[in-house]
DNA sequence: CTCAGTGCAAAGGATTTGCATGCCG
DNA sequence: CGGCATGCAAATCCTTTGCACTGAG
């Protein structure tokens, strides 16, 4: 899933703002592109990363505040995170009230472009700067059907 | 902007969960229909809720499982919530990057069906049982621009 | 040699829970 | 009367932070 670049633009991102791209930080970000699915911390702990918990959480805060990752919030107590779309591809969430685990989906470009339109329009009638938009499904997931 | 029925409404669900519609709970209540936004529980202590922190918490834990209110995330760290859609109105959310807070916001019913179609299809693809979406913008608000 | 990155342990802070009391039914 | 709701205070638990150590440049 790593896009042949995944990782110089990310080494580039982190240069723009005064951080190294480390081992620890490549391996986060690799855990990240390889799920295809924003994970939690105890996930991205259990799935082998070699870093102190504390780690993860201060290399996840640089990454995002690289715009490298982006911080997803689900119902249960875990913050998740995923990579930027912007290094991935624009897409929305299907988010499980039972479990809290969240997967990806992406919509037809036609919806992508009504939703965008209609936002435009919004933004325009109430003076909310918009910067982007987010759209969940919220349901049970498979496992816990 | 309390609907004549409002109480009457959220007194039946609390009866069908086996739970009392207390004056605290109908001060609760009347305090999120008349924000109408949101509210983090800071702000409904700060509003002059006679009620302790644990027991606004408690309450709303049980308002939420009634299914009278809703909780919504924000970017800070505050928990917020609203009245159900069905006792108030479909709508979506402009949420602050900057400060967290959130607004109110309707979409055209031309908008709304396109969402639906859209979702009812990517539900039928994903085995995803949708109970609901969730269409927020990303921004900044007026206060802070 | 210097300074950012890392691990460990302790602190922080929103939310939850235990327990005694008071009130509704 | 009995049981649930409430307040207060203590406990939880995710997340952040302090500090000393290590490794890259």
């Amino acid at each position: 899933m790593a896009t042949p670049d995944l990782h110089a633009t990310t080494a580039a991102r982190l240069g723009a703002v005064q951080q190294r791209y480390t081992a620890k930080r490549r391996a986060l970000v690799e855990l990240l592109a390889d799920a295809g699915q924003p994970l939690a911390i105890p996930d991205i702990l259990t799935r082998g990363a070699s870093l102190a918990q504390s780690s993860v959480y201060r290399n996840l805060v640089v990454l995002e505040q690289a715009g490298v990752v982006r911080r997803v919030i689900s119902t249960d107590d875990y913050a998740r995170f995923e990579l930027a779309e912007d290094l991935t591809e624009h897409h929305h969430h299907l988010i499980c009230s039972s479990c809290g685990s969240i997967d990806d989906f992406t919509a037809s470009s036609g919806f992508e472009r009504t939703v965008t339109e209609a936002l435009v329009e919004v933004a325009k009638d109430t003076g909310f700067d918009a910067q982007h938009h987010r759209i969940d499904l919220i349901g049970v997931c498979a496992r816990c059907a």
